[in-house]
DNA sequence: TTGTAAGCGTTATCAG
DNA sequence: CTGATAACGCTTACAA
């Protein structure tokens, strides 16, 4: 009952070799079917669990994928975490998560991790002060162990691996040019990521489109360890120079819409609001928000996927580069006819 | 630069032994300083990763505490991760997570999943699966293995290891008589966590503040699968049946909001609410909404410093039960004077 | 059909 | 101070 089971406590038990109980548990059939179930129900009984260090010792895949996230409070992350476990478990790995934290020494840090416990690949997106500071040297190591790589949601160009976001500069612009054709003349973009190549192309959209209707764009930035700029985004609307926002997260657009209303303005006769991911609040909140659908628990999904696939030679030589299309989703912070 | 950097190869560069490097690698006052300082020199010129597996087949720790959660969307579970998170790495600990989804089968290959890997830890919340069943022979896999285990949230008291947990009973108790002295007679339990110990404890309380006053109590439970029973609340509203929710979680409170505002009645003045866990959505909601405090994040870091104190023999052999005190937040949707 | 032996990367023990 | 050797648990040629 005490002390760990092992391959050789188990060859003990039945007075035979290490080796054959390894055959057998693999079903090899050098192996007698008799032994075989011998050997499995004493398996069973002794409640063995093989140890993946001595397996992955002899340099045999771990069906285990690394995760690393920048952070598990947003509710995209949570979301695409849970399409990812649930993808892993279907197609038979497991996963293993880490946190970065939105700090490169973490992301190096799990990186080790990573290496250290020896994945077969690793599905991650990238920390804020890993795209600000343009360090990757750390993703170069995953290479050098034959470990794979999978980018989503915060990709880098300039990196050789399968990649998975979303189209956002192309949904940032839709989204504007909704608002504009809306009636709305004063939209502003409000971000709280700055430094991401995902805000660096939901800005960049969100301006080709006031460019392309001749506004004046207007970017409010905050830092989400700061406190909400709700007194910047009121004082813009009593000047006149707001009359909308798109917001990078969902959580900024319901601050948004909080200190809007509180202020006295009205939604969306005064302010409309968009913010990206359309997560649980979204639809529940008063007024409903209109928002973004990222599809992030399809975009985690397609991430395991597309490693296991890769794992299992099932892709062609050249990297992909999934770039999914989303959805606006009209609810009561928009107008339309 | 191509394949793996290990203890030989850098043995090899230096035309010296690999138990030599190890030690050096590990600062050991047998190998002189300057032999150190060529050694780590080398290492870190490339890009040298221990090799976990390696390691730990010596049977020392891997500093890397799992943890198994049944389910990272909602608020609580997200915050708790943060917060061990955060503990480990300040006390020099890595963590894996796994997800059980609420399942008992995924439970147990995640359990498995921690002692194949070789984890000196696990930090868990039971699946609702696995409380409902009572199964809980995998759990004692753990200690056959010398891995200590600590449960948060959802604990089980049969088991004998160090716990984590909030007074759920008496906060329930406690939220139900301030509803009542606030002038609420027709108080409501709603729930989507059935058969979990939490449920079990929060219901308990509930209805023990309801019989001391005397009062019917009246328990909704909704499977998170199916739909929300808007219908029924209101139903009941109307019949004058229900003046006051208590919620299990958050969700079901603003959801609960949301569908009583819609049907016309007023809040707190026709219903009050109060939801537990204080998240993200609660100061932020209009109404916003008053809510138990579970300090989700402080729970999560003193799971986490006690499975490592534990492990540090910090402990004594004892178990500990920690009953954490929460702290109920009156806003918007409650009334006092 | 079963067993033996070597080796994966690391570290502890013991010799030199 | 440095090196050789064995061992951790497992797999896999190769031998029997």
């Amino acid at each position: 009952m005490q002390g760990k089971t092992t391959l050789k406590t188990l060859a003990e038990i039945l007075e035979i070799s290490p080796s054959t109980v390894s055959k057998a548990l693999h079903d090899s059939p050098e192996i007698s079917e008799k032994l075989k179930v011998k050997i499995r129900e004493l398996a069973k009984k002794e409640h063995y669990i093989p140890n993946a260090m001595g397996r992955n010792l002899k340099s045999r895949e771990t069906k285990t994928i690394g995760v690393i996230i920048p952070d598990i409070l947003p509710h995209f992350f949570a979301k695409a975490l849970y399409g990812m476990e649930a993808m892993a478990g279907e197609m038979g790995y497991q996963i293993v998560i880490c946190i970065s934290n939105e700090s490169l020494k973490k992301e190096i840090k799990s990186i080790h991790t990573m290496i250290s416990s020896g994945v077969d690949g690793v599905v991650m997106s990238l920390s804020q002060e890993t795209q600000a500071k343009m360090q990757i040297e750390h993703l170069l190591q995953l290479k050098k162990y034959g470990i794979e790589l999978v980018l989503f949601d915060r990709v880098l160009s300039i990196i050789n691996c399968d990649k998975v976001s979303i189209n956002d500069a192309l949904q940032a612009e839709q989204a504007t040019v909704e608002l504009i054709k809306s009636g709305c003349k004063k939209v502003g973009y409000l971000t709280n990521i700055l430094n991401t190549s995902v805000d660096d192309q939901r800005k960049q959209g969100y301006q080709d489109a006031m460019k392309r209707y001749k506004l004046r764009n207007r970017v409010i930035g905050f830092n989400p360890k700061d406190e909400f700029p709700a007194k910047q985004i009121n004082t813009l609307i009593a000047e006149g120079k707001l009359d909308a926002i798109l917001a990078a997260n969902e959580l900024s657009a319901i601050m948004t819409i909080k200190s809007v209303l509180d202020s006295g303005y009205e939604i969306p006769k005064d302010v409309s609001v968009i913010g990206f991911t359309n997560g649980v609040i979204s639809a529940n909140f008063r007024p409903s928000l209109s928002s973004i659908d990222q599809h992030e628990e399809e975009q985690g999904r397609l991430a395991m996927e597309t490693i296991i696939e890769r794992l299992q030679g099932k892709l062609p030589k050249e990297p992909l580069d999934y770039k999914l299309r989303t959805s606006i989703i009209h609810r009561e912070t928009t107008r339309h006819e």
